[in-house]
DNA sequence: GACACATCTGAACATATGTTCATGTTTGAT
DNA sequence: ATCAAACATGAACATATGTTCAGATGTGTC
């Protein structure tokens, strides 16, 4: 047939090893889900904007929607976004609910995405 | 008026102080642009399955469409939305394209979010 | 050159995403 | 109890996203 010499991508066996090596690497789906709902979570400036804010101290909605320059629904809609991965959490004083980080890992996300972009290590898609 | 004893979104200068305050913690439009592409690219879950496998080592287009179990086409989409902002970078070998991370950034953001991800700091968003 | 293979690319489609608008809740003040 | 403020929520809309499909490029082999 056609796979005697150069089989379909590289030599039979060698392929097959390097695929099963690297799936010996992967989490399990169910992992990988959450992790990826977490970046896209991530994935939008106006939460990096609320992440950054909430880096300083806790703020209500109102403070937010008015640094952000966006409206309290708006706002409030990415808070909600935030909270269902935990990456804020809020306590309600009174009317007001003043929202904060949830726990440092958000911090160091947020520090080393930074870092990579500062090191010049992205192509602006930017318009 | 209305702003005698309690304005609008708690009282005035202490809430103008706090917006102020949160504004000088974020970082530039460009930045903060950067940052978020850069997890929105990171939250996919084939992305996030690629750069698990390509922390074990590099591989190529075909070897990662099997790995993942799409097609090629959708493969090489998804390597040229994270060359995009250099996560991962590759090398031409004769008709192969061999794809490995591009910094240990990736690395540290991966584990990160794993880390986030396992501590059941997550509320599953998923069917 | 002719051919097959590995990869890349553009168009098109279904689906997901973020905002706006309108409407609920809950709380505090009068 | 009535009213307004601070948030939350649902529907709807325009836009973005990821896959598939078809075709193009480049490379090695015969």
């Amino acid at each position: 047939m056609n796979r005697n010499t150069s089989d379909v991508c590289e030599v039979y066996y060698v392929d097959e090893k390097h695929v099963e090596k690297a799936r010996k690497a992967l989490s399990t789906d169910r992992e990988i889900l959450a992790v990826a709902e977490t970046f896209r979570n991530l994935g939008d400036p106006t939460r990096v904007k609320i992440l950054q804010a909430l880096t300083v101290e806790e703020l209500c909605v109102c403070d937010l929607a008015k640094l952000l320059g966006v409206s309290e629904s708006a706002t409030s809609h990415q808070l909600r976004v935030l909270r269902s991965q935990r990456l804020v959490r809020f306590r309600k004083e009174g009317k007001m609910a003043y929202y904060s980080l949830d726990d440092e890992h958000v911090v160091t996300l947020m520090g080393e995405a930074l870092r990579h972009v500062r090191e010049g290590n992205v192509r602006e898609g930017v318009a």
